[in-house]
DNA sequence: TTTCTAACA
DNA sequence: TGTTAGGA
């Protein structure tokens, strides 16, 4: 990245997650709620999801189509990346 | 107007 | 998970 030029990456409000992952903002803030994924905060304690974060919900979304639970994708998430 | 947290059905 | 109350 160029710090002289840019500080701030694309982030986006929840509204925007829900259409582009078809998650409500309910799952979109249980799973946050259960570890699944940490968006950053910026002004009044809101989310602001990068695109990264919204990479992860579609994986997580995946995960949940395919019938496994909260328990089970925080496990699969903790065994294979291991982040902040 | 949008989003947030907590809590209840 | 849906939905609502009450606030920032």
């Amino acid at each position: 990245m160029d710090p002289t030029v840019s500080k701030k990456q694309a982030c986006f409000p929840i509204r925007v997650v829900m259409e582009m992952t078809n998650l409500t903002a309910r799952q979109i803030r249980y799973y946050e709620e259960q570890g699944l994924i940490k968006p950053a905060r910026n002004d009044g304690n809101q989310r602001m999801f990068s695109l990264e974060d919204i990479e992860r919900f579609r994986l997580i979304k995946s995960y949940i189509e395919r019938g496994i639970n909260v328990a089970g994708i925080k496990t699969i998430l903790a065994t294979n990346v291991r982040d902040l």
